[in-house]
DNA sequence: CCGAAGGCAG
DNA sequence: AATTTTGCCTTCGG
């Protein structure tokens, strides 16, 4: 084994990776290694990576080869890779491939080359269930060529199969679903967004039909949709977060498609329209009248012969949703996201339910071609006054994230943020109200709250574009308003917890491409020697994957 | 038919 | 481990 000293990567027997973040090459790396593991831990110097079972076949399913991925890592790491780690690399990358679901005489088969996996299948108690009739052969002991599936636990099958370590491609198509001619009109794809149209059709022979595409805040994830919509040209129904993205997806199918408004329907609380196009909230689907009661809106899968399903945001698609979804596996599905990362864990259930990633654009290149803003992200440590931190060691555990979060000494370096940036467009964003509203107040700022009405809400927008206000207080309802108007500069002055989510969400607030020189700042308020700290670190844990880096600090003298 | 207000759930 | 916001349902008044 060579040594190479001068290489950023160590690669361990259990497939963590580790990356030095200042080596040269840093930057490169960390963009290759994004590909195939995910980043679990990141401090300063010494970033940690794992290789897991579902980044291997997310990898293998965008057509990452096996080999690419052994000679990256032993290219890049200093000792090389443990031989062990490679072998369970390659065995574990070959699995993906070796199950198929084919369709034939209209039997749904799972068939191998490897016809001793089948027997082993066939031989599991828990999996008879789910094949149906004989196998194509009437001796049980003989090893069969094929599998005769139950064509209604073909989802079931592939969530199993995927948590034992066997993942399933899918080649047993789609139905077609109700026509339904959609032209796109008067809009021009970006390339990568051409290319992830692209990546959803029928690569050479199979079709992909199902998968998740993965894009940043801003690159048009519903123009995409809308793409994919036009060329399946078939009825479609859309699920998303909340009624503003609800709107936000009537709004552009209208504006971008030939298709008459008649054709167009809102499944929510207000209205239950269900049309060729129909677009539907997550939870009205999961509601239910009483505790354990019937999910009477999940009819809403079966009322209309769907040809396509987009379930936009799918790393928030909750648990009764997957469970519908095994249901009609028939059905093209498309999931759009910007991070595949769930805080429940349920990652594999993406990966067996809705698909396989298909498309995946780093925030950092969108950056590099200019269709979204530049950043500088900052961590600014904020001393605590002493009779703060008096409060803050007396308090219980629980309290003491709240103390941090309204550490008073945070209206000051608010104050010498935005002298730094005077003239620019600059949103504070926090988690406690009467922490904003104390910071309101002090800086004679208007605040955004959920209780404020939709229409004091659009004047203050308004206000904002019109340049006529240009510092705003928001509250949460920055995590999720659509149409907050853009920023240069977001100051979060507390947050909730570790939400990697959240922290992403609120950089997505000033990502929109600027004028003139296009950057924007986001900074973090952190206070010093608190709990919160340690929430930042998690926080900032999804943006660092995509590339970012912070800043350091000190935004007042110790106390 | 519509919109607003109040209650509850996630 | 917890604050806030949102969405859905029901009821009521026009």
């Amino acid at each position: 084994m060579d040594l190479r000293d001068s290489a950023p990567l160590i690669v361990q027997n259990d497939l963590t990776v580790l990356l030095e973040t200042d080596h040269e090459d840093f930057e490169a790396v960390r963009a290759e290694l994004a590909w195939i593991a995910e980043l679990i831990k990141s401090p300063k110097y010494l970033h940690t990576y794992r290789i897991t079972p579902l980044s291997l076949w997310n990898a293998a399913a965008s057509g990452i080869a096996s080999a690419r991925i052994v000679h990256f890592l032993e290219e890049k790491s200093k000792y090389g890779i443990p031989r062990k780690a490679a072998e369970q690399i390659i065995e574990t990358h070959n699995r993906y491939g070796l199950l198929r679901l084919i369709s034939a005489n209209g039997c749904l088969l799972l068939e191998s080359e490897r016809p001793e996996l089948l027997a082993q299948i066939k031989g599991r108690q828990d999996f008879r269930r789910f094949i149906s009739g004989s196998s194509g052969l009437s001796d049980a002991a003989e090893t069969p060529d094929f599998l005769v599936i139950r064509p209604d636990l073909r989802g079931l099958l592939k969530q199993e199969l995927t948590r034992l370590g066997y993942p399933v491609i899918d080649q047993a198509g789609y139905h077609s679903g109700e026509e339904l001619p959609v032209s796109l009109s008067g809009v021009t794809l970006r390339g990568y967004q051409e290319q992830a149209v692209d990546s959803f059709r029928s690569p050479a022979g199979t079709d992909s039909g199902s998968g998740v595409l993965v894009l940043p805040c801003g690159a048009g994830k519903t123009v995409i949709g809308i793409a994919v919509m036009a060329r399946l040209s078939c009825a479609t129904l859309i699920l998303t977060t909340h009624i503003t993205s609800v709107r936000q997806w009537m709004k552009e199918i209208r504006a971008k498609t030939d298709l008459d408004e008649s054709r167009i329907g809102e499944y929510s609380g207000a209205h239950k329209q269900v049309s060729p196009i129909t677009i539907a909230t997550y939870q009205i689907l999961t509601h239910r009248r009483e505790k354990g009661g019937e999910q009477v809106h999940m009819n809403l899968f079966n009322s209309r012969d769907w040809g396509l399903i987009i379930y936009d945001e799918v790393h928030l698609l909750p648990a009764p949703v997957f469970r519908a979804t095994a249901d009609i596996q028939a059905t093209r599905r498309l999931g759009l996201t910007a991070t595949l990362v769930r805080e429940d864990g349920r990652e594999a259930d993406v990966f067996s339910l809705i698909g396989p990633k298909l498309y995946d654009m780093p925030w950092k290149k969108l950056e590099e071609s200019g269709w979204i803003a530049r950043v500088t992200c900052s961590e600014v440590a904020v001393g605590m006054p002493r009779e703060s931190m008096r409060l803050y060691y007396e308090a219980d555990k629980r309290s003491r994230f709240r103390i941090a979060g309204e550490n008073p000494a945070k209206i000051d370096v608010v104050m010498k943020i935005l002298q730094r940036h005077k003239d620019e467009f600059i949103l504070i964003i926090g988690q406690y109200l009467d922490q904003l509203r104390g910071i309101a107040k002090r800086l004679n700022l208007p605040l955004i709250t959920g209780g404020m009405p939709q229409t004091d809400r659009e004047r203050l927008y308004q206000d904002f574009r019109a340049g006529k206000v240009k510092v705003l207080a928001v509250s949460k309802v920055a995590n999720f308003a659509v149409d907050l108007p853009d920023a240069s500069v977001a100051v979060q002055v507390s947050g909730s917890y570790g939400s990697r989510q959240e922290e992403a969400q609120r950089l997505g607030r000033i990502l929109r491409p600027k004028r003139e020189a296009n950057r924007a700042f986001f900074y973090t308020l952190v206070s010093k020697g608190t709990t919160e700290q340690e929430y930042a670190l998690n926080r900032r844990v999804f943006l660092l994957e995509q590339g970012y880096e912070y800043r350091m600090e000190e935004g007042n003298d110790e106390l």
